[in-house]
DNA sequence: TCGCCATGACTACAGGTGTAATCACAAGAG
DNA sequence: CTCTTGTGATTACACCTGTAGTCATGGCGA
């Protein structure tokens, strides 16, 4: 179940644009949100307007990645699927495509471009312990 | 120099989309290739025509990605960017997007949801020793 | 009651992307 | 010398994305 399964990702197999998934992050953040809430999050730092954050989160519904549950007049948007469902989906489109699959690969490519500090290393050892015991 | 250089890509910093990366990747595999060779390649697997394989060349050189040396009537066309530069840039986006720029997130994740196979995990206690020396 | 405002739905539109057909043209076949 | 054929250039076009404006409508303050 590697590089098969496309549709794992919860949702439909629908694929998340960066934009939308700026948006995500706010839901993922605290559910339930007004599109004017998730606009005070994201507005500023992207420079988006309100309308723009409306068309994300409407475009996120249809693809069933979030809800709109009716609060009177407006909606209020939860995700529908798991961040960590989406980072892994992610993570292991790039490992497939730039690694022939081999998440080892990717991580001896970060270490030797030195994209792990000796923090990072430190880190992934005591990772290793862990998951060996 | 993690979050931010941009344009640190080698070519310019146009973006390579999927399609181009499989026809790069061709040309890492061997370089000097003619549009028809390319296509032997990646026509088949991806369902592409010959004229798809054109225009997607093309566009890797009006990006700076790619080089096409005349050689009588056809060009032989070659990468310009260096497979490694390619890999890291977007192993160091998903990073950024995903993790916050913290790689060994990454690799908490990929070992959390069992992406990491038993020879992964022992692969990289290895890559960690050698680091270590 | 009446108009304003917030809000989602619908529409817009430029630029990118995937995929390809068509055009022009030069080298080689006959 | 002419016709075919391989080749890059040009053009096409639908769909996706980023970004936003407009419209209709219902609730709320005056």
């Amino acid at each position: 179940m590697t590089t098969s399964d496309e549709a794992s990702q919860t949702g439909p197999g629908e694929r998340i644009t960066e934009a939308e998934h700026a948006v995500m992050e706010v839901l993922w953040d605290r559910p339930r949100q007004t599109a004017a809430e998730v606009c005070e999050d994201v507005c500023a730092t992207r420079g988006w307007s309100l309308a723009t954050v409306k068309t994300l989160l409407s475009r996120l519904v249809q693809k069933g990645a979030a809800a709109a549950e009716p609060d009177g007049r407006r909606f209020l948007y939860s995700p529908l699927i798991a961040r960590e469902d989406y980072v892994g989906g992610e993570s292991r489109r790039l490992v497939d495509r730039l690694f022939g699959g081999s998440a080892a690969s990717l991580v001896a490519h970060l270490a030797e471009t030195e994209a792990l500090t000796a923090d990072d290393l430190a880190e992934i050892e005591a990772l290793l312990k862990e998951l060996k015991s």
